[in-house]
DNA sequence: AAGTACGAAATCGTATACGATGACTATTGC
DNA sequence: GCAATAGTCATCGTATACGATTTCGTACTT
């Protein structure tokens, strides 16, 4: 798995609207474009070969899943995340991951959890040689193999949309609270356990919230300005 | 409140862009289109005093939020619900609906839970002279009552997707299951009294999950083919 | 020197035009 | 009579063009 945007349900790259949307979301998610960048639209156009109305189009849309933020008659910004926004994202995500984690557990085989295992060692070791970056792309790709086989497209999708709108906080768990990655790494051992042991719904789901909310509390305990 | 879509945060009604996805999307909630309605661009473009490039841009917009079924080089209908898609949005809505009750119980005085009251007694009194347009329309009341203090956005937004999502199926509760309705006026007296006496964050959560999840199952039980 | 007014440049917003694609229909061959 | 095919029509997709709005720099005034 790359560091790319996640995919989501929405594929259909035939048209130059969405092959701009898919692009400029690229931008935005791997970190090309970082918040506070200007998106003008004649540029990106020229820079794409395509004109400015599809362009403009995927921008719109980008607009509505939060990534852009966009100003009548004066463009379009990367969207930053101040820290209201972050509470919000974050406690929404916790809801959603509860929910699709809950959801996806009956279906979650052994190899499954063994493949979810040997990530999540992987990224045990990436705290020995400090490497946030790797560590952030482990801890999605943890995640995404719990949530494969999630029944409800719809909720799957709300998780997808809050990890892209995080992604402008690259490794934010390294950076904003030093202890909480060695936390998360057992946190996720925790919640294979549960899943293994055909632990209940509703145990599942609270374990997983409090995974997402543990980061958020952290966050606010130290009350850390966000960049 | 009138019979219009459910507002969302993204204001703005001045360009044409945004006027054509405020009308369009009204005309869906309303039901003044109805599921299946081919939208042909230039038709709404020459209906609403505009050209082709906004209102396909407006759409677009109404593609992503799931109103609209957006074919490439064929054209745009108004969306329809199957029963996999009503299943997926009742789970959702489910989640995020006892969320965002759970979030707004403590924000919700008593002045409140008196006018969540008495729309609530106007539904059971649509119940004698069964007017089914009406008590759909105060059901949403009540709740955006409840939710009207609910401190994040984001979820309150996924709430009113769900709803504008749900609105091709207006009167259902009655349409569906007959005696539904009866149940959920009942459902909305006891969610009441455990905001009033201040339940559990988790338990009131749980019951207004259950007051979503009661309709789909409802549903489910006779398995009556959606329309 | 600071503030204001004016004008130029940048950028967006949308109308129009045309090419591309798929659906529909009539015609032809069997 | 039916099926395949060609041609026409409807509709979308996008390029281009131009008007509208905002911003920024500059000159002027007090």
């Amino acid at each position: 798995m790359t560091e790319t945007a996640v995919t989501e349900s929405t594929a259909a790259a035939g048209s130059k609207s969405e092959q701009a949307y898919a692009a400029v979301k690229a931008w935005i998610v791997d970190g090309t474009f970082t918040p506070g960048y200007r998106l003008v639209l004649a540029v990106i156009a020229k820079d794409l070969g395509f004109s400015v109305v599809p362009v403009r189009e995927a921008i719109r849309r980008l607009e509505a899943e939060g990534l852009v933020k966009f100003e009548r008659n004066v463009g379009a910004t990367v969207a930053g995340i101040d820290p209201t926004e972050y509470l919000y994202t974050m406690q929404t995500l916790s809801i959603v991951e509860g929910a699709a984690t809950a959801l996806s557990a009956p279906l979650i085989g052994g190899a499954d959890i063994a493949r979810a295992r040997a990530v999540n060692e992987e990224m045990r070791e990436c705290l020995q040689h400090f490497d946030p970056v790797r560590f952030t792309q482990l801890n999605q790709d943890f995640h995404s193999v719990l949530f494969e086989h999630c029944p409800n497209p719809h909720i799957l999708d709300l998780v997808h949309r809050g990890w892209n709108r995080l992604a402008s906080l690259r490794s934010s768990t390294f950076r904003f609270v030093p202890g909480r990655a060695h936390d998360s790494v057992d946190e996720h051992e925790a919640l294979l356990r549960l899943i293994e042991t055909g632990a209940s719904a509703d145990n599942i789901e609270k374990a997983a919230r409090r995974h997402r909310s543990a980061t958020l509390d952290a966050y606010l305990a130290q009350a850390q300005p966000l960049p």
